[in-house]
This record gives C-alpha cells, sequence and structure tokens, in this order.
DNA sequence: ATACAAATGAAACAATGTTGCAAATGTAGT
DNA sequence: ACTACATTTGCAACATTGTTTCATTTGTAT
C-alpha cells in the first residue's frame, strides 16, 4: 500500500516528513535507525520534525521501534505497508558486530502466561549475537 | 553473597561506588533506574563514576542492564548476588502506567532456533502493559 | 611503606530528545 | 477555487543523557 493511503486510513494528515518515513521504511526489509532515514531524504530533514512525525506514527501503530540500546533505535513498518508485513509478531536479531537489526520471521513471539492481575499489551523479543555475514566474515579471516 | 566479595570473585577493583550500587540492587527486589539507585547513596553520588561503573559492572557480568526504552533503562544483578538469583533467563514486565519493571522469573526464555549462521550471544524478553497493582487500582476507579 | 595501575571527579563536549511559539500547510466545506 | 480552522512545521532555546580528557586520588599487591 502506497504512504498517502496508508496515512489516510489511520485519519492522519498527509505531509512530506510522514511520507518520507513510509517510503524509507517500505524501500528496505531492515529495520532503520533514524540516520539511515534521513539519509534517503532529500535535504530537507528536520530532526524535530522527524521526532514528532515518528511519534505520531508510532502511535498510530503504523510503525514499530525496536529499542536495542538506548543508542541503538530501530524503526519498522508495522502495518501492511508491504509485502512482508509486521505485527511485532517476530523476534528481532541485533549482530554486535556491524550493529544491524534483522526481522526473525520464524520466531514468533508465544503467547505468556502472566500473573494473576497483569494485564498484556505489547511484547519485543531481542536476540544478540553475530549475524550470518559477519560470522561469516569472522571465520573466514581464522582460516588466514 | 557481598558486594565485596562479589567483586573480589570477578576481580574488580573494590571502590565505594560499585559497592554502593550492589548494595542498592540487592536491597530491591525489583529491577532499579540509575535515579533511583542514586537515591540509595549519600550525597556522595557521581554521574560519571557511575556510567563507568555500570558499564565495568556490565561488562563483568554482575549487572544486567535491561533497556525499556531509550528513556527507561534498569538494572539488576546476574550474579549470584541475593536468593533471587538472576541470570538473564527470565522475561521482564513493564507496566506502562507506573513505569515499574517486574522480573517474570515464571516466564523463562526459550531456546531460539537462528537460522543458519547466526550465531547466539544473549537475549531479552520485554512485556509491556499494566502491572497488578495499576489494574488493580483501574478497575476500582470503574466501580466508582 | 612503596609502587603502580586503575578509578575518580571536574570540565568540556556531544548526542539525543523536548517545549513554546509564530508561520506554513493540509483538509473539509462552501 | 476560495475560505476557515485545526494541525503541522521549523526555529530557538532548553533539558537530559552519555562521553572524553586529564590531573589527582585510591586500591591492591609487593
Ligand atoms: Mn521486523
Ligand atoms: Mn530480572
Ligand atoms: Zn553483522
Ligand atoms: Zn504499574
Amino acid at each position: 500500500m502506497i504512504a498517502s493511503e496508508i496515512l489516510k486510513i489511520h485519519e492522519i494528515k498527509k505531509t512530506p516528513g510522514r511520507i518520507a518515513i513510509i517510503n524509507a521504511l517500505q524501500q528496505n526489509d531492515q529495520p532503520l535507525s533514524e540516520t539511515e532515514i534521513k539519509s534517503g531524504m532529500n535535504e530537507m530533514y528536520d530532526r524535530i520534525t522527524f521526532y514528532r512525525n515518528i511519534q505520531t506514527l508510532t502511535t498510530a501503530g503504523i510503525v514499530h521501534k525496536i529499542v536495542i540500546d538506548n543508542t541503538i533505535i530501530k524503526y519498522e513498518l508495522s502495518c501492511s505497508g508491504k509485502e512482508h508485513t509486521h505485527h511485532n509478531e517476530h523476534a528481532h536479531f541485533y549482530c554486535e558486530e556491524c550493529h544491524s537489526v534483522t526481522c526473525l520471521k520464524q520466531i514468533k513471539i508465544p503467547e505468556f502466561n502472566l500473573p494473576e492481575g497483569f494485564m498484556y499489551d505489547d511484547s519485543d523479543i531481542i536476540i544478540k549475537g553475530t549475524c550470518k555475514k559477519c560470522s561469516h566474515q569472522i571465520t573466514t579471516k581464522d582460516l588466514e
């Protein structure tokens, strides 16, 4: 679905900044950081507007914020913005070597049995380690 | 185990700042934020020293950092610092009402089947919602 | 007691995120 | 297409969080 449609459905005003964010996320199959989203924008980029729009899109459920660490934050589309639909239902892998975040669509978030009285809203699974690309590089380096 | 023993075992120098952090975490059964740890210290509190010591303790595996959001970070002991031992093996619950973090010792982190080539190091499960205390308050408020 | 590496604390900096406000813009109705 | 109005933007200024540098202090082993 195209950015302006997504915004319309959620009854959010169609502005250049919001469209740029959605487009950037649609054009990549990995979650993106602020810097990565910014780099895809033509100069006209305002930090404050970005923060406010990410907030709006996250609250609306269009974007899902993945917090790896306080310095490492990634965003992905959580609605049906592309064939690879996100409903925040899968785990995410953080590579400690190259700092990339990969969606592990195979690893679904299970149903949790919360203690009496607790109310469920949302959950995140972050798995840390070394990604395929980096572990390959490390292995071949050892063989030199 | 007492703070100085923990530091000795890990071959880390025994300093007042580090002991204060470990003591604070031992005296509470919930993970604590920097502010909460600080409030337990007698005036002599230096922000820079805190950051460095938390870093040292985390790297050594004594403390486990729980990142809920970039603004909400909690710390807990991950070694056998008290009867409630942490090996980062359980899920954590974040209450969106009172912003507390509860250890869900019942919910163990499962073994994940990573895709070919990925190497596992560590993982975190964060479940968000409303804690027992807050959901009780909300319920009783509705009945008024 | 001595020696030395490690840790501390102060200052200065850097990065990240927030708030207030006037100007600009999106949207709905005419 | 024009108008009206609420929302959004962009700027400045601020707040919070975390880092780096370096002289001084402290912990620990000898
Ligand atoms: Mn994903
Ligand atoms: Mn815990
Ligand atoms: Zn990698
Ligand atoms: Zn609560």
